[in-house]
DNA sequence: TAGATTGTTAATCGATTAACAATC
DNA sequence: TAGATTGTTAATCGATTAACAATC
């Protein structure tokens, strides 16, 4: 109960803060995939194919297709056997479940380089997303323009959410100002907030946080990487710890019983970048 | 088999391309999570705390302690009954495991404004990884200069690569472009790749992409937003489709046995946008 | 009718979580 | 020793997948 944190949206969830996700009976992983066979259905329409099977669709957005037909068959029977799919229906249901066929103000709080992209970016529009405006703390920033908009100083948030009924945020700050900024969005009566600050935000129950973690997605990637390239142990790492499991506890506890200098002398190695610069800012304003 | 299409990242995965995820026996789920533990320490370890509980680590990071027990537990016994875990040993350890210990040189292709964030973005530096080269195919671009970085011409790109043995490489290029950088990145010897682009990649076997989707993120939101408002049916909405399951299927049912009509009614309807733009450019470059 | 393809079942797998014995 | 906290177990939950009956 009263605050939560949000739910990670790169990671295979969450845990924190269970959302409504199933609301009327659509997992989170389903409802996570519908905007992927959204966009391969649009392309499909904007080809004038009018119809499609479940195995096309599915190679298209990149699933299996008996996930497809899972996926689809929590929106209801919207294919026919034999056939396949209408793409303009499916194109249809699929908005309107995810409420695309309304129409969505959004406000973006830091306007640098990513506010920017953001605020270009072709995707929103195009998905029933409008950006309501623009806002900054800097007083060098706020008056110019990106992608149009004026950018407007973040004392005009409040009569900005109320006048549009915003209900969606994007916080593009830099990480120290981020809560302080997701407040006032939720004071505001924003309940819905992206936030790509490398932050952990705290906001209260009915409140849905994503975040999207541009070094998260990287330092995932490198864990991969690490073991492709060849298995060679680090410098200054011990054999035992890449053992299976038993045998690398049993190393530890022989570091802790040896008066626990192994653990001192590990953090300090080859990682002497140990204490490394902190994420900065998400992009410097 | 030969081509995978990649894992989604912010999907609870993918499932198409199984990556060698349990490799040494860590899920991915708990990979996914590392560098947000990694996070959370670093800031304890800049305020010099020398030790923290489970439980403590685990609300600065945003998640349940049982779980980062849990993760922990993957890695290895690294922590202290009755007192907690080190900070600085934990800090190296997790950096080892995901790799950060040593230098991942990146490019970046596609300099546009979200281009110019991530070059920018404090987290990728101080993570180990290294900006090896900026690449963009405009000549209006190529000489420019983002984050004290001239931004150079595609056509270095193999070259880079090599040079620097670059295993890493960003796409935030406009879409249609996103395929054909992809295939010349992985021809040039780059097996990890995160896309920024709205497009499913196609990657040979043994190359890993994760993706961002900005927009997918909020469509996601939109879809718990949508909920949270009364739930009145949207104008065009039939009741039947609200109704439970059997219901529902029944009712798509005799739309189709009234000629299909129904489908064209329903694609028509509110959803007049129906073939919408496209996702155009990830940023206008 | 014969062929194609959906929608659903059921088995499997992986992730989460509470609880607690081990142990510092 | 008493209190604290880890590491692990086991139960539960949710997601994935192959297979196939239903049916167009």
């Amino acid at each position: 109960m009263g605050r939560s944190t949000q739910s990670s949206s790169q990671s295979p969830d969450s845990g924190a803060a269970r959302r409504p996700s199933r609301a009327r009976g659509i997992p989170e992983a389903t409802v996570a995939r519908l905007p992927l066979y959204l966009r391969a259905l649009t392309a499909l329409s904007e080809r004038s194919v009018p119809t499609v099977s479940s195995e096309e669709l599915a190679a298209a957005a990149g699933v299996n297709s008996a996930k497809l037909r899972k996926d689809f068959s929590y929106l209801g029977s919207y294919g026919t056997r034999g056939v396949g799919y209408d793409v303009e229906y499916l194109v249809y249901q699929i908005s309107r479940e995810l409420g695309l066929t309304q129409d969505w103000p959004v406000v973006i709080v830091g306007i640098g380089n990513l506010g920017h992209a953001l605020a270009n970016y072709g995707g929103f529009a195009s998905r029933g997303f409008r950006v309501a405006a623009l806002l900054d703390a800097d007083p060098n920033v706020v008056g110019t323009t990106a992608a149009g908009l004026p950018v407007r100083h973040m004392d005009e948030l409040e009569a900005i959410v109320a006048d549009q009924q915003v209900s969606i945020g994007v916080i593009t700050t830099p990480p120290v100002a981020a809560q302080q900024v997701c407040d006032r969005l939720v004071e505001a009566g924003v309940t819905s907030i992206l936030n790509f600050a490398p932050t952990v935000l705290t906001v209260p129950d009915g409140v849905d946080v994503r975040k999207v973690d541009l070094s998260i997605e990287l330092q995932i990637l490198a864990f991969h990487e690490q073991r492709k390239a060849g298995d060679e142990p680090t410098a200054g790492e011990s054999v035992l710890d890449r053992a299976p499991g038993p045998v690398r506890a049993a190393a530890a506890k022989l570091r802790r019983a040896a008066g626990g200098t192994a653990k001192a002398e590990a953090a300090k190695g080859p990682s002497a970048k140990g204490t490394d610069g902190d994420l900065s800012a998400v992009m410097p304003a």
